[in-house]
Order: C-alpha cells, then sequence, then structure tokens
DNA sequence: CCTACCGATCGGTAGG
DNA sequence: CCTACCGATCGGTAGG
C-alpha cells in the first residue's frame, strides 16, 4: 500500500516548490523530477501548469480554513472571544508554518500568480476572511477592543501579521503557542483565565 | 533637461515591475522595453540582472528608512513614545503604498530573490529593523504595553501588518492615516493627545 | 545603443 | 508514463 496516487504526489511537490520557490521559479519539470517522471509525463495527469497551481492554492485557502473552524468547535461551548482568538491565530500559524506547504504556498505566492488562478480561489478566500471578520466582532462585543478601532483594520492587522509570519519564523526560535500568546494579548489584552494562581506562597 | 539618466529610468522600470509581476516575470527585455532601448543594450549600463534587482531593493529598504528617520526627526523633541508608533507606521505606509516602487518591490519580492541578492541587503535590513525594536522599546518604557509581551512579538506583529498591506491596499479605501491610526491604537491603545474637545456643548 | 546571435530552458504536444 | 520534439523566451554576449 506505498501507492499513494499520482495525482496527490505532484500536487504534493508543486505545493512544496511553490512554497519555497516561487510560481515561476516552480516548473512542470522540476515538479515531474520531484515525484520520479519525466518532464512530459506531468500533462498525463494535469491539463496545465496553472491547472496545478491551481488546485494547491485552493486547497491552501480551504486546509487552514477547516483547521480554524475545527479547532474553534473543539473548544467548550461558551469558551470566551480571547481564547477564540488566540486558538485561531495559533491554527493559522500551525497551519502555516508547520503542517501545510499547502496554506504556506497560497500565502506566499497568491500576489503574482496569473489572474485567472487568483479568480479560481477569490471565493474561498472571502469564506475565510468572513470567518476573521466575526472573530473580530466577537472581540468587540466582548468589549476587548476600543470602539474607536475599525473592524475592518483589526482584521487585517492581525492576518497581515499571520501572514507574513512565514518570512521570519524558523522552527528553533520563538514557539507557535507563544507567537500566538503575545499576537493576541497585543490586541485583545492579556487572557484573564492565564493569570497565574500567584505561586503557592513566596517560593522563589 | 529631459535627461533623467539612464541608469535610473532602468531602476526605476525595474522597481515598478518588481513590484507588480515578482523576480522570474521581470525580465531585462521587459525593463528595456518600458525605457524605450533594445533588449541587449541593458548590459551596457548593468552588468547583470542581479545587478538591477539588488540595487533595487537596497534602495527599497534605504528608502523608507530614510523616510521613516526624517519623519521622527521632524517631530517636537519631547513627542510621546505613542505619537512616534503612529508616525513611524504611517510613513513606512507611505513608503511603500504610495511613494515607493523600490519599497514595495523590496517587500514584495524579497522571500524569493536569489540567495546572493538578499545577502547584499541583509545589512541594510538589520538597520531598519533596529529603529522597530528602539521605537517598540521607546512603547514599553513609557507603559503602553504588557510587560509580560515581548518585544520581538510585538516588533513583529506590527512590521508584518504593515508589510502586508500592500497585499489588500487600494487607494480608494481606508486612507492610510486612517490604517496608521488603527494599527497604533490596536496595540498602544488610542492617542490621549487625540481625545476630542467634547464638542463645543450638546451640539449632535 | 543596436543587430544578431548563443545555449539553456520554458510550457506544452504528438505518437506511441 | 516515455521519447522526442515544438515555438517562444530567457539572461547574456560579440562586434560593431
Amino acid at each position: 500500500m506505498e501507492k499513494v496516487g499520482a495525482r496527490r504526489q505532484i500536487l504534493d511537490a508543486a505545493a512544496h516548490l511553490l512554497s519555497r520557490r516561487g510560481y515561476e521559479a516552480t516548473t512542470t519539470r522540476a515538479i515531474a523530477t520531484a515525484v520520479g517522471i519525466k518532464g512530459g509525463s506531468i500533462y498525463h495527469h494535469f491539463p496545465s501548469k496553472d491547472a496545478i497551481v491551481g488546485e494547491v492554492v485552493n486547497e491552501g485557502v480551504r486546509v487552514v480554513h477547516d483547521a480554524v473552524v475545527a479547532a474553534l468547535a473543539a473548544l467548550p461551548a461558551r469558551a470566551p472571544a480571547r481564547q477564540r482568538l488566540e486558538t485561531a491565530i495559533k491554527t493559522h500559524l500551525l497551519a502555516s508554518l508547520e503542517h501545510s506547504d499547502y496554506t504556506s504556498a497560497c500565502i506566499r505566492t497568491y500576489a503574482f500568480l496569473p489572474a485567472s488562478v487568483q479568480a479560481e480561489c477569490r471565493a474561498e478566500r472571502r469564506r475565510y476572511e468572513k470567518l476573521w471578520r466575526d472573530l473580530v466582532a466577537e472581540l468587540f462585543a466582548a468589549g476587548l477592543l476600543d470602539e474607536k478601532l475599525s473592524p475592518d483594520s483589526v482584521r487585517l492587522m492581525l492576518l497581515g501579521a499571520l501572514n507574513w509570519a512565514g518570512e521570519w519564523y524558523r522552527p528553533g526560535g520563538m514557539s507557535i503557542d507563544e507567537i500566538a500568546r503575545d499576537f493576541a494579548g497585543c490586541v485583545a489584552g492579556p487572557d484573564p483565565a492565564r493569570r497565574k494562581p500567584r505561586a503557592k506562597a513566596a517560593a522563589d
């Protein structure tokens, strides 16, 4: 059972190359070589390079969207907005920095993709945007954000910081947990649920 | 006096193309066509494509660095940290979104540039990073940030949000002033100096 | 600054 | 899935 499916192997290799080298440098021949076939054979599985790239970036948005939805759903039913924010941040970072070449490929290459490929996943992106719009609305409703701030600003600032993390994050440095705690704390204040229990006595 | 200098024209065209199409799609022939010469003639002015790209990205960092330094220097000598933050944010956004193709080219293409080109401007980038490191330290010193936050997190969050702005900013939407006010307000709270003077009476 | 060209490589195809 | 190939285009060069 070592058959993974040639299509999946090609998509995996394309996602890997896209996230590390960008759109133009990800050639059909490089993808083929990575999966152990010859250049022309790619077209037995996909009609064009952009069909491959399109599937990768679409899956990239879908993966992170599904992951965040699942992580939020796994929280207690009445989890406070502050905790939901930090969970969403951590999940987005995990997906784009550790789990998914698809997600990082989408984030890093989207801007310079052919218009046709961009258009293909615009709907999926808007769905994900909506999730964050709602999350920011929760924060306002909970009184965690200054009412004079525009919800758009807050969302764009958060997603900008998250999407840019791929440019500086390195596995040995700050952990994703730490980054998520600080990013959430920076916009919504410290998590009251994490107030440390006043160390047993005066120990340490 | 319509002679601008061929080198400068080439760099301008390269910066423009780089910021809009990316590194690989910015061909020496496209640059040449943009300045009205033939493809091969580029090499009369520069030894290689990467020499052009290298100068563009270096200038991109330098321009935004100089602009922010100048904007901070133009503030009153004892301007509070909160105001200095917002000024730095606004200036960075103006440079990368409105004033300088060089800066946006640098921000948008850096990740996928050849290692040799990246290395060339690493020192300049660290200088700019230092400016923000100091600015964040001022915010902590002024008591505007939760002491439990890591200074690195705050700086990376801010610069991430700023550098990502090119992916969503469009001239007709939120103004750069508004974005700067909200981004600054989001991490350091509302500006006390802007508390509105309690409208004349109960008018409106 | 141009013409004319180099070898390499691109996305994609024909025909097995 | 491969061999062999297409026209186009790339960065760069020679020689004016």
